[in-house]
DNA sequence: ATAAATATTTAGGCAAATCTAAAAATATGT
DNA sequence: ACATATTTTTAGATTTGCCTAAATATTTAT
């Protein structure tokens, strides 16, 4: 399987995580910044090896063997993240490109031992959960920050936008996964919220908190 | 650059240490285990980028840039050798393969931290030298055992052949890099050699010997 | 329900990297 | 030195992954 095929699995793989049933051409064409007739001719070769479902006009779905191969690129990629960060310290805005790279590249002997000089995490730098061997994951219960009430606390797990540019913005504001994140006060105006992190308060946009990920803590 | 236009300099500077001047287009079709047509194609491109010197039928050198390019490549996949086997525990004869994939990857961060994490390694672990960021490397007084003369000593430093093959073999009979090997006696007839290692005597084939290099030691 | 807008596929082309078969240049042997 | 053998290059084809432009199918709106 090449790079190329591995992306554009990935690619229905992360859009189906969004709920959808089957994935079209268009929503394909845009995730893997291509055009539509390009993912028309690979969809078509995907599914002659029998990685995922395709009739024309109807959009794609991944066969079981197409989302685990997903899972298999998906936990290299995450894996070698933790690496890069852990014991290359990276920092996670600087990882993501590398690590696309390197989930690409072949043996399981490889991945299989990253993982225990890792000490087999179960998350990746952003808070994305890491698929074991058979492909399993932990969930953890999550919201988005801005989808709780003010007066409520959670601990930071997670970035929904991975982006350097956004990554970097938390870092300059000191919020990071394990944070404990506490609600002051929303505003209604414009969906901006008071939060304290630590012993520090500050004003985040909506589109900050739309793009946090906590766990929700009693009282 | 490609990895296959990686690989193609590489091999051409492989060459290059046998002491040619200049390779021919079958000797470097043999190396790539490809055919002469195919070569041509790849240095006329190589050649329009700047990386060797090409004039029909008269074969092909590497230019100042390309030498450069070469040893960049090789620096990555011998650092990615020391890590495999320091850091993964691999074998030393399960290392090339994977290293192949990785020394393409690119990020000038990945391999200085890489570089630092495993302490600067001098040699991969089969004894070859890494190149450092500038390029440049150790040499250190080597001679193939065949080469030694019988009551000579020295100390193993590495193997010319490093087939999985080869090594699984110097594995069998406990001969690793570092180990003292004195030559007790030479076989003019099939140029066997007996030798001791450590407290063990054996007697090894011409093919062997001269696949094994060793710093000659004094006395 | 049908026309207009949108989405998708097809057709044909391009670049990289390979191949085979044929042509051209170089090297070798007597 | 000249014919033969060998090496190298050229020509034309293939596969992957992409493109543009045109054709076709589907969806939406009146």
């Amino acid at each position: 399987m090449t790079s190329s095929e591995e992306n554009y699995i990935k690619g229905i793989f992360h859009l189906s995580q969004g709920g959808q049933h089957s994935i079209t051409t268009s929503a394909l064409a845009e995730k893997m910044e291509t055009k539509p007739s390009s993912v028309t001719d690979m969809v078509k070769r995907l599914a002659e090896k029998g990685l995922l479902h395709y009739k024309k006009y109807q959009g794609v779905r991944l066969t079981e063997e197409g989302a685990g191969h997903a899972l298999k690129v998906i936990r290299k990629h995450r894996l070698w993240e933790v690496f890069l960060v852990d014991k290359l310290n990276f920092a996670w805005d600087q990882v993501h490109e590398v690590a696309e790279q390197l989930e690409h590249i072949e043996s399981e002997m490889l991945v299989d031992r990253l993982d225990a000089l890792l000490n087999f995490p179960e998350f990746d730098p952003h808070g994305d959960p890491i698929p074991d061997k058979e492909g399993r994951f932990k969930t953890r219960e999550k919201k988005l920050l801005s989808a709780m009430p003010a007066k409520s606390r959670g601990i930071c797990v997670g970035v929904k936008d991975s982006s350097s540019q956004f990554l970097k913005f938390l870092d300059k504001y000191h919020i990071e996964l394990g944070n404990t994140i506490e609600v002051l006060e929303r505003e209604s105006f414009d969906r901006s919220m008071h939060i304290q992190v630590g012993k520090r308060k500050l004003q985040i946009s909506h589109q900050i908190a739309s793009n946090l990920y906590v766990k929700p803590q009693p009282e």
